[in-house]
DNA sequence: GCAGTGCAGGCGTCTCACAT
DNA sequence: ATGTGAGACGCCTGCACTGC
């Protein structure tokens, strides 16, 4: 099948909502077919990605974009997403651009189907994480927590200690954050143990000590949770600032 | 020895609906 | 706006194993 011939599919025309995502310099907008290529894209991923054109993104497989594993990771994402046929929503991920630029963002990928309902490919946006919102009603209250979050992010054993510490209830606390942060608890505390971890993979501490550092019971649950957020295991992170420093 | 992965079980978290 | 409860889901843990 010619590249061009699969561009011709009438239902969705998902193109032309482009020029609206091409508004959102926050926003990575993005169509794949079945194989992964990218055949959609938005302004804000062509610069992301150092490219000058559009162009030059399409029929191009995330292999080809972003640094080794990272390619073949977001790559595995999507097969998973076009094979089960499942969504993937809300998921907290930091996202590495060839200039390793990184960045928390949270995406959302959908398959894409023609109006016989097969998959054709897939559909899916990622928007940064803003910058907390302090001038929601409920910011004084859970500000105290956030502090302590900062700091003791690696003794945290559960969400309710950090409500105690707000004097809110469980409820109260979780919709507080989601308010403020657009994050659930837990994403929150996720988020600062992993800012963390990279943090610490600049140095020479190895990587079951900076697990136990940022809070893991063991290695190997680091490695998963750093895996998952980050599509990179901590060793290949490490590598990847080594090739680059 | 270190690091990554697979698996199973348990438990915490999240979401939603509903009541106050 | 807040609290509560149920159910589903996902994460964490501990262990074993493998590869480097």
């Amino acid at each position: 099948m010619q590249y061009a011939d699969f561009c011709t599919i009438e239902y969705p025309d998902v193109a032309q909502l482009v020029p609206l995502f091409d508004l959102l310099p926050d926003v990575v907008f993005f169509c794949k077919d079945r194989v992964g290529r990218y055949w959609v894209v938005n302004e804000t991923l062509r610069l992301r990605c150092g490219c000058r054109s559009k162009q030059e993104l399409i029929g191009r497989l995330p292999e080809d974009l972003f640094p080794l594993e990272l390619g073949a990771s977001y790559a595995s994402q999507d097969q998973q997403v076009i094979r089960s046929g499942c969504a993937l929503n809300h998921r907290l991920e930091v996202h590495m651009y060839p200039d390793l630029q990184m960045g928390w963002c949270v995406t959302h990928k959908r398959p894409l189907r023609d109006r016989n309902g097969s998959i054709m490919g897939l559909i899916g946006i990622s928007r940064d994480l803003r910058s907390p919102n302090r001038n929601a009603p409920t910011w004084r209250r859970v500000a105290s927590s956030i502090d302590y979050l900062n700091e003791h992010f690696a003794e945290i054993n559960s969400i309710q200690q950090l409500a105690t510490l707000a004097q809110l209830s469980l409820s109260q606390y979780e919709r507080a954050i989601q308010q403020i942060f657009e994050l659930t608890p837990k994403q929150l505390l996720i988020k600062t143990r992993i800012d963390a971890s990279i943090q610490l993979l600049a140095g020479n501490d190895s990587i079951a000590a900076i697990g136990l550092a940022c809070g893991y019971a063991d290695h190997s649950a680091f490695s998963r949770q750093f895996r998952l957020i980050t599509g990179l295991t901590p060793r290949q992170y490490r590598q990847l600032l080594g090739r680059n420093a």
